[in-house]
DNA sequence: AATCTATAGTAGCGACTCGATATCATCAAG
DNA sequence: CTTGATGATATCGAGTCGCTACTATAGATT
């Protein structure tokens, strides 16, 4: 009975993700290209690294690579040598980067959920949190949590200070603004 | 706020879904495959036609034609020239397609959502449904509901038959088993 | 220091998907 | 019997993405 009613919950996101998805292919920009810049506005800055976002979105570096190279030439991200690991890249997101965000078809699929959940769409926040947990853990990923949940996260370690909290894994301050930020690091607090 | 939250749930739903269809190739079916098998298994005889399938899952009549002669080469289904029109062909699975159906990737994704609804999935359907109607009204695509629930239904119209219920629309007789399947027509009873 | 192994990123190839267009057959209307 | 609309298919091409191979750097081992 249960898993009845699971299944058609997951026919139906099935289907709402491609209907979401149909016709998208606003300011030139592939799906791919469109979660891309919407993880380099979210990421941390220790997480904005073309292999953290293969890791988020389950997919090759390879394929990443290109993604990014599409996007820096669009001038819509940039990619700069790391200062730390002569290997890495650290991603940003551009000016016009930003500015095109506020186009991601997303939003209109974020309308319709806020008209069919006219109460309480906290409530769906949290059950597609769990679920997606559920999925994350079947495929041994990551969880890419939010930073201020992390068991890792140690508020107002400075107080006073411009950067008052404290990362125990990276051994880093962290802004208020940071704490907000997807952690590709992130193990939830216990 | 609430529409940061809906924000928050429609890259939720994004990210579900790309994870959900990750390595998603088993048995040899593209994704677009599989939603055809889903659909034929759950689609009424009077909607079991390339056309509708197209308009359900959003796509062109030469891209589901392309599916359809790939699942037919596989022995999933088969097409037969209609007896009313001389220009449709009525779809249907074979024995192989239904049995394949039972390896469908989703049903993962269908236990996951178990495992994050613990308590009621079925109120994750109703929102995910209120969610598609909006959706799907901004797209101007028909609902493609449930026969029963639609207001061309004439519930026990002929007690006693094998068929008892019926259609306005289509004006054609209705078991029970076709009263729970998807319908091109269907239109939600006012 | 020298070497070895692991890792970050890129390049290029190739399979595959899917939409656009054109074509044909059939139905409905005048 | 045209004319226009519709169902379906074949063909083509753009684009997407994963795989493999390769380079460069970091860290570990001796």
């Amino acid at each position: 009975m249960t898993i009845s009613k699971a299944l058609e919950a997951a026919y139906l996101v099935g289907r709402l993700e491609r209907l979401a998805r149909s016709g998208v292919t606003v300011e030139g920009l592939n799906p791919a290209q469109w979660e891309a810049l919407r993880y380099l506005a979210r990421a941390n800055r220790f997480s904005r690294t073309p292999a953290a976002l293969a890791d988020y979105v389950g997919s090759t570096r390879g394929t990443i690579s290109q993604t990014l190279i599409a996007l820096e030439q669009k001038g819509l991200a940039a990619r700069r040598a790391s200062a730390r690991d002569g290997r890495s890249v650290e991603l940003a997101l551009t000016r016009r980067g930003e500015a095109v965000l506020k186009q991601d078809p997303l939003l209109h699929l974020a309308q319709d959920i806020a008209l069919g959940t006219d109460d309480d769409p906290a409530k769906l926040v949290t059950t597609l949190q769990a679920i997606l947990a559920a999925t994350i853990a079947r495929n041994e990923g990551r969880a890419f949590g939010v930073c201020h949940s992390c068991r890792h996260f140690r508020r107002n370690a400075r107080p006073g200070a411009s950067s008052p909290h404290h990362c125990g894994l990276l051994d880093e301050p962290l802004s208020e603004a940071d704490s907000k930020d997807i952690c590709q690091e992130q193990e939830a607090a216990a």
